[in-house]
DNA sequence: GCTAACGTTGAACATAAGTTCAACGTCAAG
DNA sequence: CTTGACGTTGAACTTATGTTCAACGTTAGC
């Protein structure tokens, strides 16, 4: 298979596919005699389980220690733990998120609960002063892998996307 | 007041605060004829609200287009509107962290689930096969500004920090 | 044999939010 | 008058995940 019959397939950019062997990330790949990739039909299952597992949260370099060469033997102790310890990670991240809603709500009601009789300037001095005395909570994510929402998912979306680049820019 | 000063009572780095003239974050400086910078008290809350805005998920330019130059002043509809979707914005994000982590739980569930005559190899596939078939979802998330979680917050605690730059590099 | 589509490479660019560095100027204390 | 702390600048570097580009080689169809 060469590369952009991988891309049709998963629907990845070539040059994704190429970035990613690059960084050692996808190494199931040969040279024909021209120079040109050639691919395995498992690549595709591969770049489908990167794709996800960034997607899951993964940085690709966890993903690289956690892939094994061979699909069908992984380190299950290694993968179980990764496993896990995303999970925690995600819990952190929500629990932070919960907070910065509840402290943005309170803030939109505070602004809202201007007495009557007070001006807005003095106001917005209550407001400032309330949002900068809160409690110093020391809500410090201190895992190190939290990539989850990036630009990635943003600006294309793998499982749905457009089979070819779409063919604006 | 100086830059060091300044960054005593702020916890921040002066790279930091310079940096925020720089991209047109903090006004409210002026230089003595040494060419020192130099600061009125009410730049040490300016840097407080942004350090905040910052952790409650707004991006510097956001923040930027906020910030009034007089902190008495606010755009008041402007702001409550950024607040409103920075609120729809975590939601957002709750909403996609709460599917990764079930993905992630129905994954381990899933390896663990070995059927007891079946060798790990077969097992892998057949766990494969379920993750790259799962629903194809689309959780894109539209909005444009999710930074909530950035390596500031899990490098540094702005708010119960330490004064000085922790002498470690 | 021409042309379009596809392939190759390395380097540079993009983003966000800064940090680090070198080379230099200023100031206060002893 | 020297020393150390503090200040200034611009440029380059950082991280992660790619994209874009120029210049060039290959191949398939007509």
């Amino acid at each position: 298979m060469k590369i952009g019959d991988l891309a049709r397939k998963t629907g990845l950019a070539t040059s994704k596919i190429r970035f990613y062997e690059r960084i050692g990330l996808l190494k199931t790949v040969d040279r024909r005699p021209n120079g040109y990739r050639t691919y395995p039909p498992q690549a595709v299952m591969i770049l489908g389980l990167i794709t996800t597992a960034q997607r899951a949260g993964f940085a690709l370099d966890e993903i690289r220690v956690l892939l094994p060469s061979d699909l069908a033997h992984w380190d299950h102790t290694a993968l179980m733990d990764a496993l896990t310890r995303k999970v925690a990670d995600i819990e952190a991240l929500q629990a932070r998120l919960a907070q910065s809603k509840i402290h943005l709500l309170h803030l939109i009601e505070d602004i809202q609960a201007r007495p009557a009789d007070m001006d807005c300037a003095t106001n917005a001095h209550r407001v400032l002063t309330n949002i900068i005395t809160e409690p110093p909570e020391d809500l410090t994510v201190t895992s190190d892998d939290i990539r989850l929402l990036d630009k990635t998912d943003r600006r294309q979306s793998v499982n749905s996307g457009p089979r070819k680049k779409a063919a604006l820019p």
